[in-house]
DNA sequence: TCTCAGAATGAACACGCTTTCATTCATCGT
DNA sequence: ACGATGAATGAAAGCGTGTTCATTCTGAGA
């Protein structure tokens, strides 16, 4: 008995279980793996004897004769963030349920994605990856990690182009108009006649293909193009572009927010800086609908992507690909829907 | 085609390496080890052939005989919350910077840590664990994972039991006397007599200790103990129970919360159901400091625990204790501060 | 020129596991 | 009772790497 610090007890190995309960290294090896042919009884026996040697089948040698490592590498520019912490909360569990665990990277603080990180992944072997770092191309995430088979998450409301590009990868359609619709049409109907789109990061694809959708839905309602807060999802560019428009620019009667923290931003300049209403001056939506935007200072109106119908979506993308790895190419689809709360009317 | 090498599809290999490079496969493993003896120049090409096949050693077989997995296993109850996301977050970039992927976790709803999850996530061979999970035992970590060596993370504030328990664990000791104490002192000095501590999970340690704490510095003030408002450390509980305390109990003049988000679903009763004002009617102190805490709609005065601070303190055990496992039981401390926002005065 | 220490090298082994594959055992239909 | 069928079994062959260890190479000092 030795105190826990300097005790260095070797893990227990299938050779020991073997020994202990007399039979075969491979009989233990069966006994672990649920189709394998073993007697019942047998069975039993070795898995009774294996927790009480407190023995766990290594992964690592596992995989190595498997080539399957039960791990997912995810990758998030910004594990901190609202979104994003409760995108990778969504979608561990989903792993963890699946049997998969999650080996999680950050990347640097814009979402630019070095080759260097995906290199040092690579070598976990993980089964697939995700990358949550938006603008990285698939075309570089296969050519980097051999194995992994990329999903591509697109916005099928938009342009085309980026549409023909990739048209190999498996795909995740997200539909943006049905929410964005509902929104925009919300404001018009309080009265909101000027917009403004308070963008995220330049060039996120998502926030690209947000804006584009406002101001095709202005259009076609017969309002004036939005005026463009350049923002970066964050709260505190939000907060201070929002000032600015408001004293350098035109105001506005009504902002669009690419996201829900930027809504945040905004709200809290045109209240405590602006001596501004919301919703009676200005209407403000913001898009996602995460858990803070339920909270009574904000009480955000805004469109909610279902980050859990959005995770099982493409963990079932993911799941038939590693299955199957030759079968032609599927998409799923995910919608957005307007929660109205208290920002608009 | 001549050229099998080329044509492998599947990862390169150490072995393929060494043929195309004409050189040892033992070669092209000390190419890859810092400290192994080999002539730069064989290194330089065999580094420059490993890029050209895009090379990467697996970690699975290094792991296998060097008993070094370079992972570390985290567990989270909940991803998504703020605070621990936050700390996430900083533990990740702090381990990637040494070298170690992250190993992720989640926990079931509750603290609650079942051993199965334990026995999965020890098949991966992490070099090291870190729970954040409060209310798991040292012990219990150190029956399941056998080569993991926990570190305590203790709140020497309080009785010593629980420091006597585990005397043989390296600790992060915190100490939450400072912050908690300038806390006291501000609302007092604007005139609160009647403090409320508004608790997180009840077998949260540090929930518990910063509860202690502040009811002996409320008594060593000449002050009333304080009352109990029973939470979690989510939003909503602390709004409702918050309701319930002035409606069904008897009114406060300070709240002392045991977590931020907590403080803030405590301000938004206040503010939007009570009809109360923040700071004039009520005082509010949180304690974390997370990044919604200089939000302006709570702009939240605040027990600062600095997570980079704290993050590295851990790290530094961690490394250490991998270098040296039978190097006596070290202790790091890290303290509290008070940050002065606008929910006091 | 010779000696010798230290650096460089590669064959062989070990890590812990799964998966053939050939063999034995139990079961069943006739 | 007797092959025939399928289930159960264990020996051996890897999976891709780091690490001995014995050997060869290199260069400096005498």
């Amino acid at each position: 008995m030795s105190d826990p610090v300097t005790r260095n007890r070797s893990r227990a190995t299938a050779d020991m279980v073997a020994r202990t309960a007399n039979v075969s290294r491979v009989a233990v090896s069966r006994a672990f793996n649920p189709h394998a042919s073993i007697k019942p009884e047998k069975r039993d026996l070795i898995l009774k004897v294996a927790q009480e040697l407190n023995y766990t089948p290594d992964m690592a040698a596992r995989s190595m004769v498997t080539g399957r490592s039960h791990l997912v590498g995810i990758i998030v520019p910004d594990v901190s963030g609202p979104w994003e912490s409760q995108e990778l909360d969504a979608m561990t569990t989903a792993l963890q349920a699946e049997g998969f665990a999650t080996l999680l990277f950050r990347t640097r603080d814009d979402l630019s994605l070095d080759e260097t990180l995906l290199t040092y992944m690579k070598g976990f072997n993980p089964d697939s990856v995700i990358a949550y770092a938006e603008n990285v191309r698939p075309t570089t995430l296969a050519r980097v990690l051999d194995r992994a088979v990329p999903i591509y998450i697109g916005y099928p409301d938009e342009e085309v182009s980026e549409e023909e590009a990739a048209p190999l990868f498996d795909r995740l359609d997200v539909l943006q108009r049905d929410g964005i619709e509902q929104a925009v049409a919300l404001m018009q109907g309080y009265g909101a006649r000027r917009f403004a789109f308070l963008a995220g990061k330049t060039n996120s694809l998502a926030t690209q293909s947000r804006g584009r959708m406002v101001r095709k839905i202005l259009a076609e309602r017969g309002l004036p193009p939005p005026i463009l807060i350049q923002g970066d999802y964050m709260y505190d560019t939000a907060y201070r572009e929002t000032l600015n428009q408001f004293r350098l620019g035109e105001p506005v009667d009504a902002i669009f927010a690419a996201n829900d923290v930027g809504a945040f931003g905004a709200i809290d300049a045109l209240r405590t800086e602006l001596g501004l209403r919301v919703p009676q001056d200005v209407k403000v939506v913001g898009f996602d609908d995460i858990h803070q935007s339920h909270w009574k200072s904000y009480n955000l109106t805004t469109v909610k992507l279902d980050l859990t119908e959005r995770t099982q979506a493409l963990l079932r993308l993911i799941l038939r690909r590693l299955k199957n790895p030759t079968s032609p190419s599927l998409t799923e689809t995910v919608s957005t829907r307007l929660v109205v709360r208290g920002t608009v009317g």
